[in-house]
DNA sequence: CTGTATCCAACTCGATACTG
DNA sequence: CAGTATCGAGTTGGATACAG
């Protein structure tokens, strides 16, 4: 039997954006559901990103998928979408106040992942 | 540019399984890419369940897929596996303690979800 | 109860080409 | 530079049936 304190407490049921959900997390989980979305979260984490910079880092991902996902991240009030009016086009990705609010989830995950490295990882020094 | 510091110091390449990564973090990233091996950890951070109580909270899930992810989980060394024999069979799933390491990734899910859900959502209280 | 085997629908995401 | 359009490969995961 599930303990509803420890898996986050439930009070009932949560309706957001036409879906029901038991438990609060589950808003995260079905959120983060894909590869990509928490990774760019990751990236702007560290400040904000032009769409070519994310591109980059993100490769090998096509202009239609890193489009669709800020797109995505931007409805779900996750990240602010700026235009500067220039030539060539310049557009800004920053997180909005909820996606810094995924802080420290992002620095949980670096600790586990630097921790789970160190066990299992072979590291190789750069010089 | 990419800040080291902040988005998980880099001292190297790190090699694991055969992949190699710049950043530690690209592990979970990679490892948490689907949308049910974070949830079963969340599910199973609550205690060890038996595989038809992780299939009814999971629902709609088929055996066949159950069944893989925990396989995966296991070769990932967050889960570990326990058979007991009785008739029926009976088997419990529990997390390894690299599995439990994740649990603070988990709490920041779940305080980082009630809070989005206060702002997002809506609440139907039970009674 | 705890799986495995087959089949297949849906979705994610990349390749390529093109636009303002 | 920052997208959009079209196409298609690959993967995830459900439906169903069956086994130890």
């Amino acid at each position: 039997m599930i303990n509803k304190e420890t898996i986050g407490y439930s009070f009932g049921m949560i309706k957001l954006n036409g879906n029901t959900y038991q438990y609060s997390a589950e808003i995260f989980f079905e959120m983060f559901d894909d590869r990509l979305k928490l990774m760019i979260i990751w990236y702007l984490s560290n400040g904000s990103m032009r769409f070519k910079e994310l591109s980059k880092y993100l490769q090998p991902i096509t202009n239609k998928t890193l489009s669709a996902k800020l797109k995505q991240l931007e409805e779900l009030h996750l990240i602010e979408r700026e235009v500067f009016a220039e030539v060539p086009p310049r557009v800004e990705y920053t997180l909005s106040p909820h996606g810094q609010q995924l802080k420290p989830v992002i620095d949980e995950v670096i600790a586990w992942s630097q921790h789970y490295a160190k066990t299992f990882g072979q590291t190789i020094n750069e010089e």
